[in-house]
RNA sequence: CGCGGGGUGGAGCAGCCCGGUAGCUCGUCAGGCUCAUAACCUGAAGGUCACAGGUUCAAAUCCUGUCCCCGCAC
């Protein structure tokens, strides 16, 4: 099939891996302009945007998608479909509309749950034992276009925002795959879906990053492990030198009782305002990540310590 | 020149400001103790304190340069 592919992260970048494995002909692919990133703060291009040089493809990285000259170009693709995985732009209905087939997007949740920006993220944190990767055409509206092809993914006590995306991208890259030949054939069936149960995924912002201890450990415990490894739970660790910020990367729920924020042993177990929460991998600021053993090995902390 | 942190026995760290015998928690090895434990006790091995210059009677510590690593920014 002639396509173009617009993605952006690590997540697209698998999927445009796959769909060049397929052998399909990828006319362009779109991705964010390159943003300063890294030690350095130098201009980076994004993953598939390297990705797409490195195997001799056509890159565009406009500002806007909106733009007339943009549209005009798409349109000149003479596209059979378009292929969007976490672009970063909201495409205006020409886009949409350009290719024969119509443009589809890979979503990392089970909708109409978590449409929008952070639907992995925003799954682990509200403690979703399940969710889950499809296929669905777009439309003008954020998120709510009729399903092709479905797949679910069990949330564990242990997954992480970070565990859970590495799993569904792979696991989408798959799905998508397997369902254009369908899109070509003609044959894919498109549900509609559901009108009630949409949520909305918003995306994460710093500021909810600081843990309150006050709130039940449960929850906590799903906020830590959805906001890992990016941007992490924090909370501040009283030290010799003074207040250190400390990164939660992963956590378990535990029952245990004691003033919210206090550490009940020397092995990281924190009461929070329901129950406990115990820290098993931390990340010290300036740092990288460790588990929790080793942090504190260099760094104990007593039971009777008051996190912040 | 975006901002910041760091390179100290196998691991994680302290010591550096205020130069003067290499420290802590583990791991490893040997022995002991225990019904038992991430248990405890005793002993041992293991370090050119990233590298190169400089200052000094003396440098992990102060000064200069180099290399490498990490965090923030998504």
């Amino acid at each position: 099939m002639r396509l173009t592919f617009l993605g952006t992260p690590d997540f697209a970048l698998v999927a445009l891996r796959r769909i060049v494995e397929a052998g399909h002909e990828v006319a362009c692919v779109y991705s964010q302009p390159p943003a300063p990133r890294g030690r350095g703060h130098t201009l980076q291009p994004s993953p598939v945007h390297a990705f797409a040089l490195d195997q001799g493809l056509i890159v565009r990285t406009p500002a806007s998608m909106r733009d007339p000259g943009e549209i005009f170009a798409f349109q000149a693709l003479e596209l059979d479909a378009a292929v969007v995985v976490a672009f970063g732009q909201i495409l205006p209905a020409e886009v949409l509309e350009a290719p024969m087939f119509g443009a589809f997007n890979l979503h990392g949740s089970l909708l109409p749950r978590w449409r929008g920006a952070a639907p992995i993220q925003r799954a682990v944190m509200a403690g979703d034992p399940l969710t889950g990767v499809e296929v669905m055409r777009m439309t003008e509206g954020l998120d709510e276009g009729p399903v092709l092809a479905s797949e679910t993914l069990r949330i564990g006590p242990l997954d992480t925002a970070g565990t859970v995306h590495d799993r569904m991208a792979a696991i989408g890259a798959d799905l998508l795959a397997r369902t254009l030949p369908q899109i070509e054939a003609g044959t894919a069936v498109e549900t509609p879906q559901a009108e009630d149960g949409a949520t909305y995924a918003k995306k994460i912002r710093p500021k909810e990053a600081k843990i309150a201890w006050t709130r039940p450990g449960a929850e906590i415990d799903w906020k830590i492990r959805g906001l890992s490894p990016f941007p992490g739970a924090w909370f501040s660790l009283p030290t010799d030198k003074g207040p250190v910020r400390v990164k939660a990367l992963l956590s378990a729920f535990e029952d245990a009782d004691g003033p919210a924020g206090q550490v009940l042993d020397d092995r990281l177990l924190v009461a929070a305002g329901a129950g406990a929460v115990r820290l098993l991998r931390v990340q010290r600021e300036g740092r990288g990540p460790q588990d929790a053993e080793a942090f504190l090995r260099g760094q104990p902390v007593a039971a009777g310590t008051l996190l912040g």
